[in-house]
DNA sequence: TTTTCTTGATTGATGGCTCAATCAAAAATA
DNA sequence: TATTTTTGATTGAGCCATCAATCAAGAAAA
């Protein structure tokens, strides 16, 4: 049995603990001590092993952003054509464990705090320069350049208008009908511009 | 000259310096002083004509609301026929004097608080559901019901997803672009399921 | 004067952050 | 083994700044 410190289990404790609270009151203005009591410890020890307000929020919006990277990995290696991949990305981005309640209000928080935060920012950006560069590595094979720049752009943007709107309803995300409104807008680009495969 | 109250100079002057605030700081985080201040009045006088600060932002919000529902409907009114009333709805989202970031920016602040404010939620329904219906009444006539709606669906998500992308930019919007992009999956859609006129 | 308009001063609450002190367990020493 | 020492973990209390909201009193206008 490994003998760990605490400071692994208490800084993913308390990542996950803002997590939830910035999913439940839907913005970032939640408190330290919200958090930290959520995560069943103290204020001042949420201070001791992250500093700063700032720099858990920094964790946690990264940690969203591995886990995505992750899920984003796995479908990828498992597609076997092109267009699979393009399909593995609008999956992922759909999948139950991103496309729901907590982690969209999360998201949009975060976008609003890179207004603010050129580190937010900076890592918004990585997000989505990592979006393009998967759906146009599937895309290329398929779309002449210009066609298959236009198609990323309008994918990247349909999934993030889905998610934007989706904060504004009720009730459980229907992931379904999100996949298909995507998936149609990029078939029906296929059809019409594509290389016959 | 007309004899006036003050009221509604200083109403409109304070929401001016609101939306100008809110567009700098990106976020509804502005302090009543600052606002006050760009208006040139004490935060004691913004406290007096609207009672609470949320009802100052509430307001703001309402006057973005309101102006782009006047642009929406004077483009409406010159649309000749029900695709030019699906373009013209597209050109006023995109308009200059919508598509610019403290407007953007403004816009993704009130997402995010209509995560908690019932109020401020129900108004961006309204939005919501003025632009589906005003997509519809040029969709429907030229597609059947189910591919009108999940057109309208795509045409509103893709505006809300080239604002929220757009607001992690610098320099100016490049409201040309976007517009392109949108009215090209409007035209693909159409020339695969659009009834010939 | 009466009414409208405006503000400075004040208050109460909130919340980030610091710090000295405590506790427990491990490491070193005897 | 028994002891002392060290170190990491943890917290309650409190400082300090910020800010929304109020109020009573002053200026301006009618």
């Amino acid at each position: 049995m490994p003998k760990l410190g605490m400071e692994p289990l208490r800084r993913r404790t308390l990542i996950d603990a803002a997590l939830i609270a910035i999913g439940e009151r839907g913005s970032l203005d939640v408190t330290m001590s919200d958090i930290a009591g959520r995560a069943g410890v103290s204020a001042a020890l949420a201070h001791h092993y992250f500093g700063a307000k700032d720099d858990l929020l920094q964790a946690a919006m990264r940690h969203i952003l591995s886990e995505l990277g992750q899920e984003a990995r796995a479908a990828l290696a498992k597609a076997t054509g092109p267009v699979e991949r393009v399909r593995a990305v609008i999956a992922v981005s759909f999948s139950p464990s991103q496309f729901q309640p907590e982690i969209i209000a999360a998201w949009l928080a975060f976008y609003v705090e890179a207004q603010r935060s050129p580190a937010t920012r900076r890592l918004l950006r990585v997000y989505a320069r990592r979006l393009h560069s998967n759906l146009m590595s599937g895309l290329l094979p398929v779309l002449p350049r210009d066609d298959a720049e236009r198609a990323a752009e309008g994918v990247a943007a349909l999934i993030d208008g889905l998610y934007i709107r989706r904060a504004l309803k009720d009730g459980a995300p229907d992931a379904a009908s999100a996949i298909a409104l995507v998936l149609d807008y990029l078939d029906t680009t296929l059809a019409q511009r594509g290389k016959p495969s």
